[in-house]
RNA sequence: GGGCCUGUAGCUCAGUUUGGAUAGAGCGACGGCCUUCUAAGCCGUAGGUCGUGGGUUCAAAUCCCACCAGGCCCGCCA
């Protein structure tokens, strides 16, 4: 009963009601005799639920686990190019949302496509092949995606030549080592964020095991049928919404290609084939059979594609009915001068290389510069669009993630210069403002889950270390057992806290 | 033409889904606080037509309608 209610934004109390909102005052009984409550008092038209001390107390940060399957695919980024601030976000997004759906639920898997056979990435190829690596730089993929920026405005006058070395990348896979070459040295970028996968998904492997048998399934299921006329004769389209998945070329469509692995996520369709190289599972023609089974899929795209996600869930969900299909949409990050473009090169000087750089080059601090880079960019609902700077992205005061790692430091040393042992004897209304951060944290993780936020647990997390540095001023904890104890509780729930925000802690500044 | 997202303090953002207590933070400005657990901190002051106009309601930043501004999407591109 009392889970369900707001928590007070009131000192001392722990939650509250608007009295206009109880409409049955069964509601009011069940609430007064609810042995967990210590107090009712009301004022100003609301009725203020003060909880017993003990229920305070042994409140912990565990939810209650449900047994579902869980995907959730990011960051996907072309394997032509370094990651820029935008991957980073997407990145970032699906990491701390991996985390955080980790929480409620018992199977959570992510998934990282790679497109080793687009157009971005022949464009490069073909360039790599004709003129060798033309620009310098110690990595591969940041030369690369310099060298694709040039390749680009080659297109339109070798766009014949580009279409054959797709064609031939499609037949024989000519491109993988060049495009695992690029992706070696993006997962360097991901593993300085502390950015992991659990399965990884070529396209060209979804090409070779799983296209064609899907196809057919779909068309012997019926989801699909042939068009003999009118505008698209000759094409394959969705029953339902009669989209293009197959050219009258019989080449494959974007939403063609995408469908059929949304739908293998699913399990509607089987054939992919992994091996498994560092706990990472890796599509591989000669691997053996894996299928995931999701019954909830999740997706982290830029919000420019919601309508073709749209277009596909639509579809999932008349196939499906009883998965869940999401787009975890999320803005752009983009420059005052405008939005990052691979084709231009302006992400030149902003990859995500380049903003660490940057950061330990302010702070000379590894933990410090992704803490203020990651908060910074988390901290921001994904639907807003973040635009660029320097100083706020690299900001060491309020309301960032130095200030975080700051107030975590102060916890450690509290505790390290402790003179008497933690052990609560009774709380004052300070020490309960605390406490409810576990109230406050089944909430936001609540509503994190339900609107694929993790931004609303960043605010949690600053309101906490906002919260406890007033605490820290106002009172003296090293030699109080009731105030150590609370530190104690207060300091697992931020670590962890910082955890699901994927911002390692440090033990001094 | 159709659809989506955004608009809150000088700046960057919370709060909008579930209408309700004086609309909250940070940065910047100004003024305080280090012989006491980390001052990358804390406390205080100034700063608001919640894009505009209607409507619903006892009550609207929040819900409905129209409009304005910025961004994005509507292909046998990806």
């Amino acid at each position: 009963m009392i889970e369900t209610l707001e928590v007070s934004r009131l000192r001392g109390y722990e939650y509250s009601i608007n009295l206009n909102r109880v409409k049955d005052q069964k509601i009011l009984d069940i609430i007064s005799n609810d042995p967990r409550v210590e107090r009712l008092d009301l004022i100003n038209g609301y009725i203020n639920i003060r909880i017993k001390e003990d229920v305070l107390l042994e409140s912990t940060a565990k939810l209650e686990i449900l047994n579902k399957r869980v995907s959730i695919e990011y960051p996907s980024v072309n394997p032509n190019k370094p990651w820029h601030i935008g991957h980073l976000r997407n990145a970032l997004i699906g990491e701390s949302m991996y985390r955080i759906l980790k929480q409620r639920y018992n199977q959570v898997y992510r998934i990282d496509y790679i497109d080793d056979l687009g157009l971005q990435v022949a464009q490069s190829f073909w360039y790599f092949r004709k003129f060798g690596l033309t620009s310098e730089h110690p990595r591969f993929d940041h030369a690369i995606g310099m060298d694709y920026v040039k390749a680009n405005q080659m297109f339109q006058e070798h766009e014949h030549e580009i279409r054959e070395v797709l064609r031939e990348m499609e037949e024989n896979n000519i491109a993988r080592e060049f495009v695992d070459r690029v992706l070696g040295d993006q997962l360097k970028t991901a593993q300085l964020y502390g950015i992991g996968t659990d399965i990884r998904v070529y396209e060209s492997n979804i090409k070779l095991d799983l296209f064609n048998q899907g196809i057919q399934e779909l068309k012997r299921n019926g989801y699909v049928e042939y068009v003999d006329s009118g505008d698209l004769k000759g094409t394959y389209v969705t029953k339902f919404n009669r989209k293009v998945i197959i050219r009258s070329d019989g080449t494959a469509t974007y939403l063609g290609k995408d469908i059929v692995f949304q739908l293998w996520k699913a399990g509607f369709l089987s054939g992919l084939k992994f091996v498994e190289q560092d706990g990472v599972k890796i599509s591989n023609t000669n691997g053996s059979i894996y299928n995931l089974n999701s019954d909830i899929i999740i997706n982290v795209i830029g919000i420019e594609q919601s309508q073709h996600q749209q277009e596909i869930k639509e579809l999932m969900n008349n196939m499906l009915p009883n998965k869940e299909y999401h787009h975890l949409a999320y803005q752009r990050v983009r420059l005052r001068e405008g939005h990052f473009s691979g084709r231009k090169g302006n992400w030149l000087g902003y990859t995500a290389d380049d903003l660490y750089n940057e950061g330990y080059e302010r702070m000379n601090n590894k933990e410090l510069s992704l803490a203020a880079i990651k908060f910074y960019i988390l901290r921001h609902n994904p639907k807003t669009e973040v635009v660029f700077d320097w100083d706020k992205a690299l900001n060491t005061q309020g309301g960032s993630g130095v200030y975080l790692l700051y107030t975590y430091v102060r916890m450690l040393s509290i505790e390290r210069n402790a003179s008497v042992e933690p052990k609560p004897k009774s709380l004052d209304d300070d020490d309960r403002e605390l406490m409810k951060f576990y109230l406050h944290y089944r909430a936001s993780m609540d509503k994190a889950i339900k609107y694929l936020d993790p931004s609303v647990v960043a605010e949690l997390s600053l309101k906490l270390a906002e919260e406890f540095n007033s605490y820290y001023s106002k009172h003296r904890i090293s030699n109080n057992p009731t105030k150590l104890f609370v530190l104690k509780r207060l300091k697992d729930l931020y670590e962890h806290l910082l955890y699901l925000l994927t911002i390692p802690t440090v033990t001094s500044i």
